[in-house]
RNA sequence: GGAGGGGUGGCAGAGUGGUCGAAUGCACCGGUCUUGAAAACCGGAGUCCGGCGACCCCGGACCGCGGGUUCGAAUCCCGCCCCCUCCGCCA
């Protein structure tokens, strides 16, 4: 949600900004500033009818004779015409307002920008399929889920809990609160975050019961403070939160079908910040830090790239993607993002802190991924092979309770 | 799944149709007093919207949320959410 008084003091401004992402949001502002002005126009009249009213049963104190009941009476009515008719217009105004994405800052490119690569690659190189064998399970995964569905097996699965031993100490020591939170949420934690309305299509509902499954735990990382003022001794805050995520992954049919690379359902460990405005970009710049530092540990090649303001979500102000080096498709795919949402969803879910002057204000929110297991496990499967199909995990997992050395594949 | 009780300011807790944004206590902030502190006393303090992007001021709204009845709703009615107790079931 962006701020109305911001609309309201530059128009121009806030359309000229929204048009770098597409012609609709800056139609969108005009029609919310012409909402907006009538509804201020009829608030002023009701406003100024409840004080009519407000003064008239003051005076009275008590039972009204028959004539003065009358005259409240018509009072009363006009009130309850105003009163719709404010209600519509402002229905109205926040329904266009809840469309418009976020502001891109200035600094988000226009289109996608490599600012660098590090690590060594293998340049070609067996695909986790072929490396994994029957430890990544698509067919029987298939057989009872349908497809884009595995059964993780044996050492991958103490893989899994390695790494995420792995990154929930690595982000303990970062200041960040572990939480595993309910992946099932009510429509306002989706509403709050800005996927809805905006990627609908793309996630499960449970009709029967006004649930949803949330594709990354950030959905309810948002929700953590909502509707408080959070204390400015406790700020920033910094969550990291682990759960299953559940993506439908309507309209990819045909992309990134062999293996696990888009499944419906994968587990992720998700860094989400509170933090004042104002630090809102430094906070951004220490996520991306972290996501490297990880790449780094995990001796996963990749590169950093600036996301174009065309494919930023709604919520986001600007993104960063981290793209590991797959030698098994020879080429950088996502595995990290970490975004700015500056005060879009606190807006939308009032969270707000007290700032040493002036009344309480809505904070920003940062979120990124710190290990999206499922592909995390593809980039350590295709950059630690060994010619003999072995696999060797990096030193940063050691220890951990998975083996060192990954075994061959069974060939099944 | 069944039965019952309850949601009022930071907290506790009055208020069951009329001057109630709301008694009282605690906590908090300022002041008087004091060498200093405590106590006592005096005063202040919430959030949101609009007028007017700031202060003051004015008006409006806010007693879980949303509707309704009424000249008038914290109070009556309807729906929803949440919390608690008991029974059943369950990991």
């Amino acid at each position: 949600m962006l701020d109305i008084r911001l609309i309201r003091r530059d128009p121009e401004g806030v359309a000229a900004a929204l048009s770098r992402r597409g012609p609709q949001a800056a139609r969108t502002v005009e029609a919310v500033v012409e909402l907006d002005a009538r509804w201020r126009e009829v608030t002023a009249a009701l406003e100024q009818l409840r004080a009519e009213q407000n003064a008239a049963n003051r005076a009275l104190r008590g039972a009204p004779d028959d004539a003065q009941r009358a005259a409240l009476a018509e009072l009363a009515a006009r009130g309850r015409t105003l009163s719709d008719e404010e209600a519509s217009l402002r229905a109205q105004r926040d329904a266009a307002m809840a469309s418009l994405p976020n502001l891109p800052i200035p600094e988000a490119p226009n289109a996608d920008e490599v600012l660098r690569e590090v690590g060594e690659r293998l340049p070609a190189g067996r695909d986790h399929l072929e490396l994994a064998g029957s430890r990544i399970d698509m067919e029987r995964g298939a057989r009872l889920s349908g497809s884009r569905f595995a059964y993780l097996r044996g050492d991958l699965v103490m893989l899994e809990i390695a790494l995420l031993r792995y990154a929930m100490d690595k982000l303990a020591a970062e200041g960040f609160e572990p939480v595993i939170p309910p992946v099932l949420v009510r429509e306002p934690a989706l509403y709050g975050t800005g996927f809805l309305p905006d990627t609908e299509q793309q996630i499960y509902t449970l009709p029967d019961d006004d649930l949803y499954l949330t594709g990354t735990s950030e959905v309810a990382l948002a929700s953590l403070h909502r509707d408080e003022i959070v204390p400015v001794d406790a700020l920033p805050r910094r969550y990291a939160g682990f759960s299953s995520c559940f993506r439908r992954e309507a309209g990819a049919a045909g992309k990134d079908t062999r293996g696990i690379f888009r499944v419906h359902q994968f587990d992720k460990i998700e860094m989400f910040c509170f933090v004042a405005p104002e630090l809102a970009a430094d906070e951004h710049l220490r996520l991306l830090a972290i996501e490297e530092s990880i790449m780094a540990d995990l001796r996963i090649p990749y590169r950093v790239v600036a996301i174009g303001v065309d494919d930023l979500g709604a919520s986001a102000a600007m993104k960063y993607d981290v793209e590991a080096w797959l030698p098994g498709q020879r080429r950088y795919r996502e595995l990290t993002s970490c975004s700015n949402t500056t005060d879009y969803q606190a807006r939308r879910l009032d969270v707000r802190y007290r700032p040493a002057e002036g009344r309480p204000a809505h904070l920003a929110t940062l979120n990124g991924t710190a290990v999206a297991i499922g592909r995390t496990i593809i980039a350590l499967l295709e950059n630690g092979q060994q010619p003999d199909g072995s696999v060797t995990l990096p030193p940063a997992l050691h220890g951990l309770g998975a083996p060192d050395r990954l075994a061959p594949s069974d060939g099944r």
